[in-house]
RNA sequence: GGAGAGAUGGCUGAGCGGUCGAAAGCGCUCCCCUGCUAAGGGAGUAUACCCUUUAACAGGGUAUCGAGGGUUCGAAUCCCUCUCUCUCCGCCA
């Protein structure tokens, strides 16, 4: 949520960001500054009403005191009809101070000046490749050498939950294990402090990052206890210090986070879904910040790095993209995509998405910190995927398969399998 | 799941219908005194929003004593609902 102070003065720069995000329904701009000048003045009366109320309410306290209980009695019954003025304008401002608000969670983020202006994935803009993705073809896709092998259970994964949720066996669940330490290890020994968080989220954390009301047809729903199956780390572990005012000599702040994920995928289909490409359930290794305004795109560019020194380390050969307004989302400022080269399929996977929020998840959940006046002031948020496992593994089985049919462990994680070969 | 107790400011903890945004203590900040690793005195010390005003400060008002609703001219105090914490029993990795 933005400020509505930065509304009031920046609408039109709001509205040009709206724009640029493809935003339909820039006219909420102009209600919501109409709700909020409404809502404004009918603050001003109440609290006059409030004032008065307030004032005689004493008085009468101090008439009963003394036992001047008729002079009380007059004065009583002027301000029991103040009471009900009272509550309408209550009654009205609760209306206006909701319909506020909810516009107000309506207004997307404003793209950061750095920010490429584009509408679709075509004009994102190809910040960095590093390796060489090869283009040779007789590599195999990794559903084939999974399968053959029998080290990824999709049937059964769809007799068991539906599709979107395979077993990995042997090898591979070993090798995912492996790569949970590597990461978190790596991010610890970086400074981020590990979390291990809650599965599940309620209403208010979702809302707090953003996935209410943006997003939440992408999780799924447990009824009957109102709670969320977490779509990423990032929900719970940005809210562990929601409403909480935090002293400046902890920031910033770091964490690292593996959970599984959960996502509904409405509407994915064909190869995107194919083998490990897009899944409902998947783990994930999260890096989430919590920092001071002014280093906050500082703060990204170092967070766009440690995830990219993962996958060279892993020497996959991925690629960088800086997002373009269009395809970058609902919260976020800034936003860079790391994409693996996976030559099974001759074609790039998203596995890490770092973004700047900025204030706009932070607002949301009053998570601030006290600043050099002692005043407060909200922080600046951030997270990235350190990384997302499945197109990593999909990427290492097709990267390091041998001519000879073996499949060869990336050397930073033969520490963790005891073994150069997978199998 | 059953029974009971509780939720107050950074912390401890009073208040149980009026002068309470809230005693006292601790902690913290500033000042004074004193002077050697201590003690004493004073002042200040929640958050959000609205208005006025400012370069910044400041001032006025409103709301908030777990959350929401109710009773009342007036609620931290009374009533209802919910959430959470603690104790005991049951169950369980």
């Amino acid at each position: 949520m933005l400020d509505v102070n930065y509304i009031r003065g920046h609408a039109d720069l709001v509205k040009e960001g709206m724009k640029n995000k493809g935003e339909k329904n820039i006219d909420q701009v102009d209600e919501l500054l109409k709700t909020d000048r409404q809502w404004r003045s009918l603050v001003q009366k109440t609290d006059e009403l409030r004032n008065e109320s307030n004032t005689k309410a004493k008085e009468i306290g101090q008439l009963m005191g003394q036992g001047k209980k008729e002079e009380a009695q007059e004065i009583i019954e002027h301000t029991s009809k103040l009471k009900e003025q009272i509550k309408d304008l209550e009654e009205d401002l609760n209306n206006l101070k909701e319909k506020r608000d909810e516009l107000l969670l309506r207004i997307p983020n404003v793209p950061h000046e750095s920010v490429p202006v584009g509408q679709t994935e075509d004009d994102n803009e190809v910040f960095k490749t590093w390796g060489d993705p090869a283009t040779d073809d007789w590599r195999k896709p990794h559903w084939d050498l999974a399968e053959e092998q029998g080290w990824i259970d999709f049937d059964r994964g769809s007799k068991v939950t539906g599709a979107g949720f395979p077993f990995y066996l042997g090898p591979i669940a070993k090798l995912q294990r492996a790569l949970i330490n590597y990461f978190i290890n790596k991010a610890t020994e970086n400074g981020y402090t590990e979390i291990q968080a809650p599965y599940f989220i309620n209403e208010d954390s979702a809302r707090g990052t953003g996935q209410i009301p943006d997003k939440e047809d992408m999780m799924y729903v447990i009824p009957r206890d109102e709670l969320f199956a977490i779509p990423t780390a990032e929900v719970p572990v940005t809210n562990f210090h929601r409403d909480e005012i935090i002293d400046p000599d902890n920031l910033p702040i770091y964490y690292v986070a593996y959970t599984p994920c959960w996502r509904r995928e409405a509407g994915s289909y064909g190869k995107d879904v194919r083998g490990l490409n897009r899944l409902h359930q998947f783990d994930k290794v999260e890096l989430v910040k919590m920092v001071h305004p002014d280093t906050a795109f500082d703060e990204l560019e170092t967070l766009r790095e440690y995830a990219e020194s993962l996958l060279e380390e892993l020497d996959l050969p991925y690629r960088t993209l800086l997002m373009c307004t269009g395809d970058m989302g609902f919260t976020q400022s800034k936003k860079y995509d790391l994409e693996v080269w996976s030559p099974g399929q001759q074609r790039w996977l998203e596995v890490s998405s770092c973004s700047n929020f900025g204030s706009f998840q932070a607002r949301r959940m009053q998570l601030r910190y006290r600043n050099e006046n002692g005043n407060t002031e909200i922080l600046h948020t951030l997270n990235g995927s350190g990384l997302a496992l499945p197109r990593v593994v999909a990427a290492i089985l097709e990267a390091y398969q041998q001519e000879d049919g073996s499949i060869a462990v990336p050397e930073v994680l033969q520490p963790f399998m005891d073994s150069q070969k997978l199998g």
